[in-house]
DNA sequence: GATGAATGAGGCTTCATTCAT
DNA sequence: TATGAATGAAGCCTCATTCAT
């Protein structure tokens, strides 16, 4: 359920990495998932990180540079999941295909519900800073929709003149709220009905003038 | 532009409502308008919010109990005020009301763009103490395209068996999504090219089977 | 004893100052001045200087934009004092202008014998952000005693070939060391047997070839 | 260069003194003064020194017995030097002997700048536990020159009522003084002219009344 | 009505030291 | 002999809130 993060920083710290640590890191992102999905980043401290994962503060800062590395391996994380599903679930027929990732997004969410809480929250966030996740976010993500969507008016499917991108970013963003608001008033009521609607007013769409 | 905000806390505090006083409730729920949507609320001290009203830090807590009121007291005013727009864009003929209904929606967020993202963050924020933000949405903004799928289901201008509060949620969630990429990523589009898109996608929708 | 520090930060920080605020200042100024000339920098920690003041840890950062500015306005503080003294003692004819100056600089000294080694162990710190302090030592403190010899060179008393940055420096230096030696093994020699072997000495360079 | 720190702790510590561990102590012990030499004590961290010595930071405890024992080292280390320096300078007839041992001083602090600053700064650090090193300088580098001085006061080339121990110490904290302010202020100035202008105060001092 | 000095809990981070391997 | 993961005390600083004026 929880891969490793990234097996090391990656920068000029010489550190070994021994199975010991890897399983310290592991906990520790498992903590951070868990408590910054819920409650977001500025109010999940670190030292609430280190006591979910049972290690001392100071465990933190030896397995990461700092709070700011966590939040930002963990968000790597998540987008680099959901558009690995995403492009999973392109594979096919580009009309079936189209459905499939609809289907993918809504099941991402309904797993990860929390994290794709946060992930959408950064996405929208303004600053410089999180420039990058935004970025990240739509290509990997919605850039797995719009490839379909070009492949469809190429084939000649949809009409050609149509703005991919702005329709890319808008069945993502349909998927998204609806899949939230799904899990937030009706968790109850199966996948197979949401999609259902997702799909058919995709379908409309298809087949727009 | 900025209507005052509910003129008083309603607490058991009996302090009388001077003109006088409505000015500085004004003018530091203005300031609070402004930091909070642009830096979120963690990042907005009370100091600062104080600074900017032009008064002194104390007098914070003499018209409002406390920064979350404030927070509050935003929250409500933005949500109502989308809803309100959402609303006034409902008249007229439904096919034309929703076409008009994204437009406002995409002009709101082009116009409160900071406001928008803090409204959707909070929007998909989890825990309890949020939820009521969440169902004000729904139920306020929501509810507005909502109605109007209804009277169309009607009218037969679309099918009788769609499930409108999956579709009026994912109308505005694909709005909101295409407006803030619009925003962030090329602003210097005109409104009409986005609008125009999405009214496509909308009309395809529409004739959905 | 203890003059108030500089009244206030000069920043652009508008605060009125007020009696009891000033009063606040000065404690906490008196406890910096006690511990660090005591302890150094380093080993002084906010929460003592709070704890000495008689104030909450907050208040030091109410009051001083924080470790940083306490300690380099104590350092200016302590600067200032000292070239004051020497330039106050260095009116008169050049020659006993001379040896007044070097009893004062040991009245200096065997007063605020901790300040003294404090700034001592500053003036020669390296690094750029120390710069000033030692600049600044030089050209208050050693400068008063620069200008004597000028004067003096002037005047014929000193050969008016003579170094006198370098020889300012090298009395000032030969004091200081004396001084904190005459403190540190033994202060129960009267000050009058050490201004007497530095007179001596500085009598003999005087007639220098 | 860097001579071997003492070969062992000499505590109860049993540890056999192989050669390897006695290269590790010297890499380690170089690596130490180095760092400390410049950033001073505080600011250097046993990582850092682990680091620069390029073993483990557990090695550092494994050859010291922690931070203070290896800074204890260095500074015995430096004052050794310091004074074998100038008791080196020393011999001769004392006249010339003085200049040059003067000259000597001024070598050490200017090839050893950064150490220098430490030893100063230490030898008027107040406290007990640095009593040991100010008394250490004391006994042994300033003790150099106030024996010279005791053979010419023996041999009527200076007065011998003196107080030759602060006249010692005058002349020892003279050049001190000019040394740093030189290496400060001036770096590019050859030697010889520091030289000179002390070396003219000196000889104005040795015929003095 | 309004002020601003003071507070103290709580956040992030550093680092000397320990210990199992 | 040496290692490096883990620790936790301690440091600096921010900030929402209180209260005497």
């Amino acid at each position: 359920m929880f891969p490793s993060p990234p097996e090391d920083t990656g920068c000029a710290s010489r550190k070994p990495v021994t199975a010991r640590r890897q399983g310290t890191r592991q906990r520790l992102f498992e903590a951070a998932v868990a408590l910054i999905s819920e409650q977001g980043v500025e109010s999940t401290s670190v030292d609430r990180i280190a006591e979910r994962a049972g290690v001392a503060k100071g465990t933190v800062y030896y397995n990461f540079s700092g709070k700011e590395e966590l939040y930002a391996t963990l968000i790597e994380w998540g987008v680099d999941r959901l558009a690995g599903d995403l492009r999973a679930a392109s594979a096919g027929p580009p009309r079936e295909a189209l459905f499939s990732v609809l289907r993918a997004e809504l099941e991402f969410i309904g797993t990860h519900e929390a994290l794709a809480r946060l992930l959408m929250a950064e996405a929208w966030r303004t600053g410089q800073a999180w420039y990058t996740t935004a970025r990240h976010i739509r290509d990997d993500a919605i850039g797995a929709i719009a490839e379909l969507l070009d492949s469809m008016a190429a084939e000649g499917q949809i009409p050609s003149d149509l703005d991919t991108g702005v329709a890319s970013s808008a069945l993502f963003g349909m998927t998204v709220t609806v899949a939230l608001d799904w899990r937030a008033l009706q968790p109850e009521r199966p996948i197979e009905e949401i999609h259902a609607t997702l799909v058919r007013m995709a379908e409309g769409f298809l087949t727009a003038p």
